[in-house]
DNA sequence: AAGGTAGTGTGAGTGTTTTCACAATTTTGC
DNA sequence: GCAAAATTGTGAAAACACTCACACTACCTT
């Protein structure tokens, strides 16, 4: 669509960076170095020049890069303007977070829509969000493109097929299952328990090393 | 340590692998294939043969894995016999749901104690952890070695700081602030906005296209 | 206005991960 | 007991990602 010319593991790290740019902005810093994003968002400062090299050369030999300059041209990048709506499938305590988290404040992102099979949430408002009974899905979905699955790994496959009926093409799962959808359809995975897990396998097996001098 | 041979991206699959292969086991299945495997945790089956691989000939030709065998191998390789404590700072909605969440069942972690600033949550236990005061964490954290952060951004920094005094050595951080800590700590960062963003982003930008034919 | 300093943008090199494709081997069915 | 089918394990290639190191340029200071 765009210039698919941007890799991957670039694409992943521009909203950490508009986010980071957002918070200097308000900080009222009008340039940053890429040395100075390194240190904030932990990515190697070579790095941090080479993705922003993928959009031409936003900043200045000598100086670094201009704050305000920098966020309008990530805004119109990640399309900060236009919004994307998301549903939420699953109001328990994962869920819920998300309700809570204010995604529009740094985000394009507003959940829309939230659905649970619990009658007792259903009807309720979470965070400015409604809450309707899964089984209402198919009519209040409307023309919603994302959701985020927080529900049991039981419901997962049954629900994934529903949401694609409705035409949904992103689904951000936490569920423990690996869902299976149609090859047009983008599904990223968040595994909590994996990533616990991995954790752990990683201190006991890749044991990192102090570097007692200039450990900057 | 270990031998260090063993790439990290097979290193993070192999908890995913793992609570599969349970799941065959109680399914009573005691052959698979890397095929059938692929299918159930969206991995090439290439990729699964290859990450095998690096721990010896666990297969047989013609025949596949043997279940059991495969899940004994892998119980040794990720020390499911010794559990690992945990410690969750942060009782919020996110830090109820990991409470919740039953890691001993397919895990080697256990989620031991908790800490958070709130009066109201302080000497309750939910799911078997009691919750104390986070001013109380360098008496009650033991010799516990990784803590999964779950609290507002703005104490990110102050925590981490009195986790590594009290030696912890993984933090599991689903903070949005990017943490600093020495060299010798492993932190693994899950954001969410970041992973909402991002797949917003590649639905716009890296649209997938739908293969007709053998969509297998 | 000139020299010093800071800091980008990138060619080239290195490292990591995935994928292809096939010989080797075992199982299965006849 | 033999041929066909299944499926591994891996060499080699490709794809992807990161980092070094430095020429170049813009800013800053005096």
């Amino acid at each position: 669509m765009d210039q698919n010319k941007i890799p991957q593991a670039t694409a992943k790290r521009l909203p950490l960076y508009y986010r980071f740019l957002n918070n200097l902005q308000m900080q009222g810093k009008t340039r940053v170095s890429s040395k100075e994003l390194s240190d904030a968002v932990k990515v190697d400062s070579a790095t941090i020049r080479r993705d922003f090299s993928y959009f031409g050369a936003l900043g200045k030999k000598g100086y670094g890069y201009n704050v305000e300059y920098l966020l309008g041209f990530f805004r119109k990048t990640l399309d900060q303007d236009e919004i994307t709506d998301v549903a939420l499938i699953g109001v328990g305590n994962l869920g819920t977070a998300f309700l809570h988290y204010n995604f529009m404040k740094n985000n394009n992102t507003k959940i829309k829509i939230a659905f649970d099979a619990d009658d007792n949430k259903v009807g309720q408002t979470i965070g400015g969000v409604p809450i309707y009974h899964i089984n209402e899905l198919e009519e209040r979905l409307d023309d919603v493109k994302v959701a985020i699955l927080t529900i049991p790994a039981m419901e997962a496959d049954r629900v994934t097929e529903r949401l694609v009926a409705q035409g949904i093409k992103g689904i951000l799962n936490f569920t423990p299952a690996r869902i299976t959808v149609p090859d047009d359809i983008r599904v990223h995975h968040i595994d909590l328990a994996v990533e616990l897990q991995a954790l752990v396998y990683f201190l006991k097996h890749y044991p990192l090393e102090k570097t007692e001098l200039y450990s900057e």
